[in-house]
DNA sequence: TAGATTGTTAATCGATTAACAATC
DNA sequence: TAGATTGTTAATCGATTAACAATC
């Protein structure tokens, strides 16, 4: 998922900018624009200019052109290429319950160069069955099957009191990456990628700007 | 939600580690600790000591005590308290489908201060219906309730067509934070807090690490 | 007392923004 | 040509980390 040499030195923050480029971009395009400035994006995206240049810089094989702007259709190959959206990666759920087939539905992340290929549940009734076009297999067989499947990148959906286990067993299994969607700190080895999406510190941050937005209001 | 005085001038990142320090503490707390220091912690969660200090500084009303530590169920409380998880605010949440009832049921919001007092859908198979306990209304009164309601926080999980009319809608009803996990960047006035959650960046940022970790192995 | 741990001041690091010459 | 827009160098800002005296 991208290429190896070029996603390295590049600062986290503009990684995580780098979606959010591509989908204004791709809205650009649909809309039958062929290129767009700076200046453009920054606007709309309420950045600033020159980091949206340095962002673009890092990523993009063409230069951008003075009183023209970028070229749409290469920009968004060049995050394509990037961010690995034009090969995708495998995955493994592990829950596929609530949150787990909700997020296997989530717009389809094979956009996004993921390619969830099986998923794991305990619950019985769930075993067997597809969720989203994915097999849900019993998670007893997780860390066997993750081996079997050559699978680098696990998803963790499962209530706070399992998550810990399951991601020893997904790490068991050879997994290299966790996304973790379960409110708890995961304990796991150095080598192991980590993403806590942490929707309690989302909401703190989220209730902090209320706070400030209506303190000024006074 | 949370004391508006002591919540400005402390930073988002600050603001975004509490809901974990209170996760870990509520842990210790519930093993029959009493104490904690923050070398502990920060080794725990994978931190500096000093950032943990001074994180804890920013919220706490008692120091820590050399040799000793911090008091777990002080500090708990201190945080309980500036993030607002001892009294509740309300929200609304749009799009009760997938994702939606997920969220609903999601560890449940009541424990970080947020309550769901409304959803909204325009599937006619949902309106009427509860979703983990929580109404489902049609999404044509939205506007109209949330001002009745008096509900300042939205909550929106519908697709990316439909995010930014439901956004706008929330706006005219009143409501001034937008929790957006819709993959879409909604345009709004000035004044509304808004929280994106991009699954798309976060999965960015889990393949850059992935990428790093799998280089430096080669 | 001795030493682990605290809180604070100063140094470092990384990311954002400002200034500006180059250019299509 | 004139001017919008680029890419780059320097300045600023904010957050993290290092150093260290104070203290239970």
């Amino acid at each position: 998922m991208g290429n190896n040499k070029e996603i390295l030195n590049v600062s986290k923050a503009t990684i995580g900018r780098l979606p959010a480029y591509h989908r204004y971009l791709t809205e650009k395009l649909a809309q039958g624009e062929k290129t767009v400035s700076s200046t453009a994006i920054a606007e709309d995206l309420h950045l600033n200019a020159v980091q949206v240049r340095k962002d673009l810089a890092v990523i993009s094989s063409v230069a951008g052109k003075p009183k023209l702007g970028f070229e749409l259709s290469e920009l968004i190959a060049d995050i394509d290429r990037f961010l690995g959206y034009d090969n995708v990666t495998d995955a493994v759920l592990v829950g596929a319950g609530g949150l787990g087939s909700a997020l296997v539905g989530y717009e389809g992340f094979k956009n996004y160069g993921l390619n969830i290929v099986a998923a794991f549940d305990t619950d019985p009734s769930l075993i067997g069955t597809s969720v989203g076009g994915v097999k849900v297999f019993d998670a007893k067989e997780l860390s066997k099957l993750v081996r079997r499947l050559n699978v680098l990148i696990g998803i963790v959906a499962v209530p706070r009191g399992a998550a810990q286990q399951v991601a020893d067993e997904l790490v068991e299994g050879g997994v290299r990456a966790i996304w973790n969607f379960a409110p708890v700190h995961l304990t796991l080895p150095e080598n192991i990628a980590v993403k806590n999406e942490d929707m309690a510190a989302s909401l703190a941050i989220l209730s902090k700007r209320l706070a400030e937005i209506l303190n000024s209001e006074k």
